[in-house]
DNA sequence: CAGGAAATTGACCACTTTTTGACTTTTTGA
DNA sequence: TCAAAAAGTCAAAAAGTGGTCAATTTCCTG
């Protein structure tokens, strides 16, 4: 069983980006916006907690220890600054790390996974996933038709695994940088067309079949 | 003793195709065709169960409860497709993982080999292991291609030790580094580097082949 | 404590991936 | 039909990654 994660904060932005991309992560991923729902939310019995301290009308620190009495999992703070009281205060009511705002997704889940692997217990994250006649290979992150390998590049096989898992879905090219990169898109570099070119080209080699489809002046989606 | 493997499935050119494969992998396997002869098939006390789910009269499901309470070996689905409610399904009924029709041989005795491995982490470790002709002895820390000693010094064996017992699975620098150091990397110093040089070197010399893979931008590998 | 082996570091090079920007093609709607 | 907007293409620059080597530091052992 996947690893549970649950995320407390109040920007709505920020808790759908990190829950996709923890779920493309393999993991579980849960979200409260409130004391009152993380308390709830305790029930499911997470694995891991992303506790955002600098929510307005909640004390951070205080949720923390409240959680602190029912779990024993590791808390991360999420924090715009932080100073060495911070730290000081954080540590003293039950938290385990800090990371600090601005992160990029890929430090948080490195952070994220480390705590998980320090806590040490059976990892039973989902590995292989099949589509189209694509063999999806998550740990390993390959993909194969069949016995061919696609070779993917690390940035086009994150792209390929968020647009699959979102099959049907349209994203234009700031939502796909978005989720991928996890940063704010600042006007349209041209990344994406290119990587999607690249990935286009590689899937057209290996399969002869289309996967990425443009809808005009929406973005791409996966077919299905 | 080799490791005793049951296939449950209904078609007889895969069974035939399966048992012969794993045989020729050094496993022991034995074939059930339906739940009746599965239930007895039980008593030979297998070390992991393959089990077709979509076999005609029987619910694949309802035989991994019954086959569940009676061992608590690995259990790995053959399925057709898979959705997400099937995940959960299988999950709930007590099975492991999944893998997916149509799929390589390779990938097949891949995963077998990691769900063995792992069960095989939670009992006693083995003394002296060996792996693609190489004799490993964990006491006296030696490995020996044949007659040729490696000659590894302290943290190759360690690195060695550490790859091999988690064979094709990959891991990047800084993982390595905290699993054999028992330290978090802060940064890459370029030391594994180095030592995988090293190995890499020593094990060429001695055996001609080569054992540690590098998946670019994602670490090394032992290939087994 | 000296000498040698082992471990580590940093610099360098070759190679791959990622990003960029100029340019072409396609699509759309006036 | 034509112009503007959107998407696609290409090659080259920039950034990142891994392999190698030599130099330095650390660790043993006699």
């Amino acid at each position: 069983m996947a690893y549970k994660i649950l995320i407390v904060d109040d920007e709505k932005m920020l808790t759908e980006l990190l829950s996709s991309h923890l779920q493309k992560c393999g993991y579980e991923a849960f979200v409260a916006e409130n004391a009152e729902q993380t308390i709830s939310m305790l029930n499911v019995y997470p694995d891991l907690i992303l506790l955002d301290i600098n929510m307005p009308e909640i004390d951070g620190l205080e949720l923390c220890k409240m959680i602190r009495q029912n779990v024993v999992c590791p808390i991360l703070f999420l924090t715009a600054r932080i100073t060495e009281q911070d730290k000081i205060n954080g540590l003293q009511a039950g938290g385990d790390d800090y990371i600090t705002k601005p992160f990029s997704l890929k430090e948080l889940t490195a952070r994220v996974a480390a705590h998980l692997r320090r806590d040490e217990r059976s990892k039973c994250t989902p590995k292989i996933v099949s589509s189209q006649g694509l063999i999806v290979n998550l740990a390993e992150r390959t993909i194969f038709y069949g016995e061919k390998p696609l070779n993917l590049s690390n940035r086009e096989f994150d792209i390929v695994e968020f647009l699959m898992r979102n099959a049907n879905q349209i994203f234009d090219r700031e939502r796909i940088y978005e989720a991928v990169w996890g940063l704010n898109a600042e006007g349209d570099s041209g990344v994406i067309k290119e990587h999607i070119r690249k990935i286009r080209n590689k899937l057209k080699e290996a399969t002869g079949r289309e996967y990425i489809e443009t809808v005009w002046g929406m973005g791409y989606r996966w077919k299905k």
